[in-house]
DNA sequence: AACGTGCCCAACCGCAGTTGG
DNA sequence: ACCAACTGCGGTTGGGCACGT
């Protein structure tokens, strides 16, 4: 049994939008505020899917969106935040205010990846591309007789151990990175010291419903779970400023970046 | 001018995660 | 605990455009 359709696909419209069913859209959300995308089309009188209009309004009408090019210093926090994170575009956009996961997807693979190949660095693994593969330790949990085991099935039973850099999305077993952890605030054993940075209580909206969340001051590196990252800069509230290493960090040091601005949608 | 090719990017699709009944 | 509904994400597609021949 599969799962219901999200909309009556014979009755919506697909293809580009109309002026007329952006302005809809745009007045409807105006007075109505976002979410409830499934019933978003019928209350506002589009007939469109609430999926269609969700990216429509996320990625092409909402009033905060930065129109133009990309500029190098743009096009340098993505290299970076990419070599961090991988293909997470929604991470990657929450940084880059104004910016949509789409088009930095879209910029990506695009200009990007362009660039990095023309530098001679691979753009999945941000290493360069005559360097050697780093060392690969296979744990295989394939019984001796797997030759009845189907092929699949035995692929799935393999964990990679890669001893740095990102799943090349040709491994085995792609969706398993232990390289990289996204988690919440960590903060317990860690002290953080960005005393310029203040952060206090939040309301994190996920799926149309409020958390309210209650976070402290922390590094990007550390925001991110990887607190023993050679880029955080906030180990032990011990170490001197990203200035120290002549490196400042995503901007973090000058306060160019908000942390807030990565907390979800 | 006509055609072919490649690029760009808006939009779609399918899946995963989350939530509430 | 289970399941359906809903939302959000990442990969992919395809129409339109620019450029070269």
């Amino acid at each position: 049994m599969g799962r219901s359709p999200c909309c009556d696909k014979a009755h919506t419209n697909k293809g580009a939008w109309t002026k007329e069913e952006d302005d809809r859209l745009i007045a409807y959300i105006r007075a109505h505020g976002e979410g409830c995308w499934r019933s978003l089309p019928k209350s506002a009188g589009l007939l469109r899917c609430g999926k269609s209009c969700r990216l429509r309004w996320i990625n092409y009408l909402r009033p905060d969106l930065k129109r133009g090019n990309f500029t190098e210093d743009e096009d340098e926090l993505i290299i970076k935040l990419h070599s961090l994170l991988g293909n997470k575009w929604s991470l990657i956009a929450a940084r880059l205010p104004g910016r949509t996961d789409n088009e930095i997807k879209n910029y990506w693979n695009t200009h990007i990846r362009r660039k990095l190949l023309n530098r001679g660095i691979d753009p999945m693994t941000h290493r360069p591309i005559n360097e050697p593969q780093p060392e690969v330790k296979t744990i295989s949990f394939a019984t001796a007789n797997s030759s009845v085991v189907d092929q699949k099935e035995e692929e799935k039973a393999v964990v990679v151990v890669t001893s740095s850099g990102f799943s090349s999305g040709k491994e085995r077993c792609p969706d398993l990175n232990l390289e990289l952890r996204i988690s919440p605030p960590y903060q317990t054993q860690h002290q953080h010291q960005h005393q310029n940075q203040p952060y206090d209580h939040q309301i994190l909206k996920t799926g149309g419903r409020n958390i309210a969340t209650t976070t402290t001051t922390l590094c990007f590196s550390c925001s991110l779970g990887i607190q023993n990252s050679g880029e955080c800069s906030c180990t032990n509230g011990t170490s001197s400023s990203s200035s120290s290493t002549g490196y400042d960090f995503l901007g973090l040091e000058s306060g160019v970046l908000d942390y807030r601005s990565l907390e979800m949608k």
